[in-house]
DNA sequence: TTGAAAGCGATACCAG
DNA sequence: CTGGTATCGCTTTCAA
């Protein structure tokens, strides 16, 4: 007496006991599971019977082992240090769901930690995405070996396919705005721009900033220019420092909503009025940005995901497709105005300008293309 | 004349031909890749040399056949429905990346799509994690019946190991507060409480306002209970709704802080002094809470995420943990006060009162543990 | 239209 | 300590 194992024993089902619970043999399973169109119908329906009687599903590792193709794309992000990341994540999510293909994520906590990280990604991964930092060359150039397609996002590339912004015309944008209400003392407060693989924004805003000035005929003063860690606390101590100085800025631009936040707080704690006494523009629009009411720099952060998803998936396709940049736009909220403007009689009280503030966050600022 | 394959050709190294370059059997490879001590010294060289010279890394899908294990756990969470859920996914990110797992992400948009989502899921996974949501029995039925374990993570489960905190003391403690200043008209703004799946904690939430209310004495006026969806927009409109009532509440303790942050927007659009003439409570402690000077219950987020990951991978490992309970503790900042309080001649003054709220939220607040 | 059988790349048992 | 080899579950020729 031969064993025959039972369906009960065997946690999932497997291919072959579909096929015999069916009749027919496991390459008919096989093609019905790819929708292949030789297979009589009448045959069709007791497979497909089978399949639901036995609740099975197909292997995954088994069937990427004789495909090749897991299904699943890795998604490398600076996860927890950016909120605008998850803004990305989620479009990233939508169009890899969307796909069939599986997203397996991995957070690069400090910087540097990326090199390791980089260094056991690759097997098992159709794909990768990488969000707001580049993985280093030589580890770029095991994914092109392997044969495993890479796209940037938030980052551009002159090889790889990238979904990304013009940060320098953001930089430029924020600042043009600043001066076009008449400002001349502009400080810049951004990341510290060494060591950081790949997170080169900061220092491309700053650029824009730089360039605005110039054009403007200003000079680059480097005592408004400072950077620290991308965080709140430390762009405090900076504008702190800024705003108690002898000569302080009429404005500040921080490269970050992060840490343009950190203005706004220092600002409060020192009684400078925000926007009588100084104007703050951030970069990012997330979504603190919003209530704060800041003036800020937007970018389609959902849809940067999406579309990179989309660009990896089309080069999973075969369908090499280049990248693409995508806007940037001036949010005007609460938080800019004429160098020492006082905003009329209502400017002293607080409620009427906190509803001001409410609503013009709420309709979402005025909006200005890059 | 065979044709054997150069190293180059191939996109990946695969182990037979580490084996060949080392000049051993598959076997011996094995062994070291595993660690396995019955291996000489020299030999283990020599393979460690061909491994490196290869760039040679196992396939984790022919690994996992082989095996039956994947080295990934599924994390289902309500991904961006709830900021809340980002810290807890930081948790488990460490947690599983320092055991060596894969993380893969399912994101659950709209409840009822995770009943599609739970009914592809399992295939390919060592564990579950389910973040703020419980599969339905159906299913759970399934993954047991797979051999694949589950941790739910702020969801409480009868038969599941399950990390959560005490929903109904939370609210308890929220109202009690409330009532400690010596509130009586107290309202509540919640979730919608049909139809999610396993989203229980706002009806919890609003079980322990309504304890806190009745130990107090007082009549749980269904007036004052309202509900509506998970957003800012929704909880304004009821918090203005309320306040404009004839007898409006002098305080209202919403069940999320995103819900709370639409009642202090309602009010301050109305006019309504807050804390002077409302005092409002949140719940979760997101990182809005702390700029808004929001008081608010607060839970270790990111813990829960790590001793959810944990007790997954102790089931893994096969030592069987019990579930835990985290503790709830109120954060007092700047938007709660006695009812009425005019808290002397500051509280006319917006940058003293913003700078007082500065301060309290930079200090965190008062914390009462529950 | 269908079935048999050869891989895919690792692990692990069984000899030696 | 080491080398064959069967095996995992599926896809994919190749014949029938």
């Amino acid at each position: 007496m031969e064993s025959v194992p039972r369906e009960e024993e065997r946690g999932v089902a497997t291919i072959s006991e579909v096929a015999r619970h069916a009749g027919v043999g496991v390459a008919t399973v096989s093609r019905v599971l790819n929708g292949s169109p030789s297979v009589r119908d009448e045959t069709r329906r007791r497979v497909l019977d089978a399949i639901a009687a036995l609740g099975y599903a197909p292997n995954p590792a088994a069937r990427a082992l004789s495909t090749g193709r897991t299904l699943s794309v890795g998604v490398v992000a600076p996860f927890f240090t950016r909120p605008s990341v998850i803004e990305r994540l989620r479009g990233v999510s939508h169009a890899l769901a969307g796909a069939g293909y599986r997203l397996v994520l991995f957070d690069v906590e400090r910087p540097g930690q990326d090199s390791e990280s980089f260094r056991t990604l690759p097997s098992g991964l159709d794909g990768l995405l990488s969000i707001s930092l580049c993985p280093p060359d030589a580890d770029l150039a095991r994914f092109s070996a392997a044969g495993m397609p890479v796209v940037l996002i938030d980052h551009p590339h002159e090889h790889l396919p990238a979904v990304h912004t013009d940060d320098v015309a953001g930089g430029r944008l924020a600042t043009e705005h600043l001066l076009a209400l008449g400002h001349r003392r502009i400080a810049y407060i951004g990341d510290f721009e060494h060591n950081y693989h790949g997170f080169t924004s900061s220092a491309m805003r700053r650029s824009g900033y730089e360039q605005a000035l110039t054009t403007a005929g200003l000079d680059v003063e480097p005592a408004l220019v400072r950077r620290a860690a991308h965080a709140r606390a430390p762009a405090a101590d900076l504008a702190r420092d800024l705003l108690t100085s002898r000569e302080p800025p009429t404005a500040i631009f921080a490269a970050s909503d992060t840490q343009a936040i950190g203005v706004l707080e220092a600002a409060e704690e020192l009684g400078v009025k925000v926007p009588d006494r100084l104007s703050v523009v951030g970069y990012d629009d997330i979504e603190v940005a919003r209530y704060a009411g800041l003036t800020t720099i937007a970018q389609p952060l959902e849809e940067s995901g999406e579309r990179g998803a989309e660009l990896l998936l089309a080069a999973l396709a075969g369908t090499e497709a280049a990248g693409r940049q995508l806007p940037v736009e001036l949010v005007v909220r609460s938080t800019t105005a004429k160098p020492g403007s006082e905003r009329g009689e209502s400017a002293r009280r607080s409620t009427v300008r906190g509803r001001e503030r409410l609503r013009q966050a709420r309709q979402d600022g005025k909006r200005v293309r890059s």
